[in-house]
RNA sequence: GCCCGCCUGGCGGAAUGGUAGACGCAGCGGACUUAAAAUCCGCAGCCGUGAUGGCAUGGGGGUUCGACUCCCCCGGCGGGCACCA
């Protein structure tokens, strides 16, 4: 299976005299000596006085294996959670499992394995790989969300949210594959057909489950402005999903009623262009169009071509417009003799406004090019800055801009939002219509129809209706007994387990045998964490010390829906009394992915895609194959995935160079938010500094008594260094420019190395071991196992850990320089430096600049009219002419 | 189509408006070695006679004593959203 599982053994070439760090044994010795003496335990309910930090990076669903991605995101959460541990906070670093989902069932329907064992194996084979890559969580807090007692707590969360009016059943369009007997998300709507099936699929009316996320709509808008340790983007992405719009509801009467529907309900956000108007259009599944379907085959034709285009996103962007006209017509609020044509059109959503607008080509895009097709009239009423009224037309494109209002009665003159105005005011006065704010935002539907998940906690009766299941009876357990040999939801073919007694009147009922979606999972197990074995959901203590994260990292793939959820979770906790907070993630932090090269065993595109262990790389550039010998077409560098199978291992990478030697070149490529590049020559670099670092380490005297000591001159300079780097390590690890971190600790390396050829004069010795030992201190957050077996060299008898040390200190005295180097510019360009005092006087420094020779040579018979001089960094000479 | 981001050596990248290219990878030269690896030392943006010479941060313009950095226009790449009325 993995072509790597033979060279795991195989170490790097080293001399063998050359002093080695050993990492297969000291490894796991640090790992066992943070778990002895419980390093990163804290409490639910701390009472030392610390200062609390939460860092989190989001829970993984156990696929089998940890991928490159997971070894990103967990080793950045652990460098913050190890650096705010030093800094003296106190620091809750918590892991578990998200760890219901499809995946699962799709094993059981395929393996014959049940979903449960499953998932509970690759727990377990994770957990150890996550162990092995030495981070500091406290797996004292591990759950998986498939246990009962989560999903137990949730469903009272649930239960809470319904009765706080939060929770709702409503019939909504779903894609629905016949075949499979389940609802299919967008996304899995592929071509209109099921991702699993290839059944075609329909749009269907089902009863859902949904929690009212739109209740908070505003409020999740308006608190993204309080949201300023967020990525910009993020935010805007949320903002542009919520999808606030300002506008008109109106009613359209119709000539004749039909099936008793008199009049039709319209939204716009144009409410200013209501007398260019020159039809209106129904959504397919708008009421109307039924009604007009039930007398007319040809409308319901139409209607039923629709349907068959589904609702995937994928058709909608290239279906091209089409309608249907019904023969009715509307009157207009403003234009007393004047009616429309009502057209059924395939580019109106239902679920969005009132699923009918009216139609003003000239001033929408979609509305003329829809009139052109169909020659209806376009009517502009917005007229451009400077345009002439008399020639104003609009041909195949929209005027969408703004402008001064004509051809429009009561409104000609006024300017875009003034007529707006005017219009919404005029409406309400007639009684016709209202402004009204709308949102993109839908309410949240949580109903599946699947097995692995968290039963809905519901029971259906014919007399007593939808009745909660009592909190007494919860958690509502998933049966164990089930099968998966036909389509559908087994819960729903399960001969017993649905059917149970109304816990209102006894009779018999029917439990519900939806599961909750499983994002709803993850939208509050950052709150459990805070109280994992708590009898509640969450012990209020524990959040209010906890709570909010203070630094959450992940990919930006979850930018939007997890996210979101997650920030509404918070806030319907909160009204129902579970937690005081209103905001989920103080601070968010957007990894980039982790890609490599792709591979393909002949030229072009035909070749069959090879996995990085099966490549020989060739000195000149070129690839082959390493067994066959043949040509390797290298590809394009992107993300890593199983299809292109351009993944590495990390449990194959861990085995032949160490956890820290993957924590400190995935850290040290590039900055985090960015993809990076996994190459074979990175890591390999990346473990000869591990090597180099501790032969340093090895390479220093006995710590001898401590005595005061007249440093030389290249003690004092590496004594500057080593604090310096101080500084600036810390400094990019508060911003988390990790990349610069480390390039700051090569630097110091160097330094190092450096002062080791030289002879131990005037304290270089002692500072050299200061150096050394701050380098490791500095680099602990990182590579925390080399640290921790540094340090053990340089105080054999030391009765602490580096991971309980606080963080070094830079000494302020050695931050400043003996003298500092000065550019010395003539007109901007560089023609000289010159080293003076820090601090020096302007007069002073500019004196020494201009009696350099180059300097001078350029002054001379020139009238300098300017000398610019910023302390400890520049001169610069302005001379006329 | 709309919105956002990005563009610096062969590559990843660094740089509070102040010496552009830190640090690493790859490369080249040398030491050590029978040899290779490893290790160590050194070189390294481009042009150029070895000048603190010139040209250089996608292209063009602007602000400034001084621009990778701020502003405007253009180009390219990447991402997100999209019949949202």
């Amino acid at each position: 299976m993995n072509p790597m599982a033979e060279s795991i053994t195989e170490a790097l070439p080293l001399a063998a005299d050359a002093p080695r760090y050993n990492f297969r044994a000291a490894e796991p010795r640090w790992q066992r000596a943070w778990a002895e003496r419980s390093c990163f335990r804290v409490a639910d309910v701390p009472t030392d006085g610390r200062p609390k930090y939460y860092v989190l990076e989001m829970f993984p669903y156990p696929s089998g294996k940890i991928h490159m991605g997971h070894v990103r995101n967990y080793t950045l959460g652990d460098v913050v959670a190890r650096y705010k541990r030093a800094r003296g906070y106190a620091v809750m670093h918590p892991m578990g499992w998200d760890a219901f989902g499809l995946p699962a069932e799709n094993a059981a329907r395929e393996r014959g394995i049940h979903p449960a064992k499953w998932t509970r194996e690759n727990i377990a084979t994770m957990r150890a790989e996550l162990q092995r890559m030495g981070l500091s969580l406290e797996w004292e807090r591990e759950f998986a969300t498939c246990d009962p007692e989560y999903y137990g707590h949730q469903q009272k969360l649930f239960l809470d949210f319904l009765r706080a009016g939060l929770v709702e059943r409503k019939e909504s369009w779903v894609n629905w594959d016949p075949v499979d007997g389940t609802v299919l998300a967008n996304e899995q709507v592929i071509d209109g057909r099921g991702w699993r099936s290839g059944a075609l699929v329909e749009k269907k009316q089902l009863n859902q489950w949904f929690l009212k996320i739109t209740d908070y709509a505003q409020e999740l808008l308006d608190a993204l402005d309080t949201l300023d340790r967020w990525p910009e983007r993020v935010r805007l992405m949320q903002a542009k999903w919520i999808g606030r719009s300002e506008g008109a509801r109106l009613d359209f009467g119709l000539e004749q009623p039909v099936d008793g529907i008199g009049q039709v309900e319209v939204y716009t956000t144009r409410p200013d262009t209501l007398f260019g108007m020159s039809f209106l259009a129904l959504a397919p599944e708008h009421p109307l169009s039924a009604a007009v379907a039930a007398n007319d085959p040809k409308a319901a034709a139409f209607i039923a071509e629709c349907r068959r285009l589904g609702t995937s996103e994928a058709v909608i962007e290239t279906a091209e417009k089409q309608g249907y006209d019904t023969g009715l017509r509307v009157g207009h609020p403003f234009l007393k003799d004047t009616t429309f044509p009502v057209w059924i059109a395939n580019f109106v959503l239902m679920e969005y406004g009132t699923g009918a607008i009216f139609g003003c080509p000239a001033h929408d895009q979609r509305d003329i090019d829809f009139a052109r097709k169909y020659g209806l009239s376009v009517v502009p009423v917005v007229l451009p800055p400077g345009a002439d009224p008399a020639t104003f037309n609009v041909g195949t494109e929209a005027y969408v801009g703004p402008g001064t209002i004509f051809n429009s009665g009561f409104l000609d003159g006024l300017d875009v939002p003034a007529a707006k105005r005017a219009v919404i005011a005029e409406l309400e006065r007639l009684g016709v219509g209202h402004g009204e704010v709308n949102w993109r935002l839908r309410d949240w539907g949580v109903s599946r129809q699947r097995y692995w998940g968290s039963p809905i906690p519901v029971i259906h009766c014919d007399s007593c209706g939808v009745v909660p299941v009592p909190d007494d009876q919860l958690p509502v357990k998933l049966p164990d007994d089930v099968t998966f040999d036909r389509p559908g939801n087994p819960l729903d073919h399960h001969p017993t387990w649905k059917h149970v007694a109304c816990p209102r009147c006894g009779a018999p009922a029917r439990r519900e045998t939806d599961t909750f979606d499983t994002f709803v999972d993850s939208s509050w197990y950052f709150a459990r964490f805070c109280s994992p074995l708590a009898d509640v959901p969450v012990r209020r203590e524990a959040t209010d010390h906890w709570m909010p994260v203070d630094q959450y990292i992940g990919g930006i793939e979850h930018a939007i829906l997890h996210l979101l959820y997650s920030r509404f979770f918070t806030r319907a906790m909160k009204q129902t009394g579970h937690l005081d907070v209103d905001e989920p993630f103080a601070g968010l932090f957007t990894q980039g992915m982790v890609t490599h090269e792709s591979y393909r065993s002949a030229p072009g595109v035909n070749g069959t895609w090879l996995y990085p262990e099966e490549v020989e790389k060739q000195p000149d550039g070129t690839a082959t194959h390493r067994t066959t010998g043949e040509p390797v077409t290298i590809g394009r560098v992107e993300a890593m995935s199983k299809s292109k199978r351009n993944t590495v291992d990390p449990e194959a990478i861990i085995a032949r160079y160490g956890a820290d030697t993957a924590r400190w070149f995935i850290l040290s490529d590039n900055p985090p938010e960015r993809d990076m590049e996994w190459t074979e020559a990175g890591v390999a670099g990346a473990f000869r500094f591990t090597q180099r670092v501790y032969r340093l380490a090895e390479g220093v005297g006995e710590a001898g008594p401590a005595r005061p000591v007249d440093f030389g001159e290249a003690a004092r300079a590496l004594r500057r260094t080593t604090h310096r780097t101080i500084a600036a390590v810390s400094e990019a690890l508060d911003s988390f420019a990790f990349n610069v971190a480390v390039a700051r600790l090569y630097e110091l390396a160097n330094a190092s190395a450096d002062a080791e050829r030289r002879d131990d004069t005037g304290g270089l010795g002692l500072a050299r071991r200061e150096a050394v030992e701050m380098l490791a201190r500095l680099v602990s957050p990182m590579m925390p196992h080399l640290a921790e077996e540094m340090y053990a060299r340089l105080y054999p008898q030391a009765t602490h850990l580096v991971a309980e040390l606080p963080w070094p200190q830079a000494e302020p005295e050695l931050l400043a320089a003996d003298s500092v180097t000065i550019a010395v510019q003539v007109m901007g360009k560089l023609r000289a430096t010159i080293s003076v005092p820090p601090d020096a006087p302007a007069d002073t420094v500019i004196a020494a600049a201009e009696t350099e020779a180059n300097v001078a040579r350029l002054l001379a018979g020139k009238r300098v009219v300017k000398r610019i001089h910023v302390p400890n960094r520049i001169v610069n000479f302005v001379i006329a002419g």
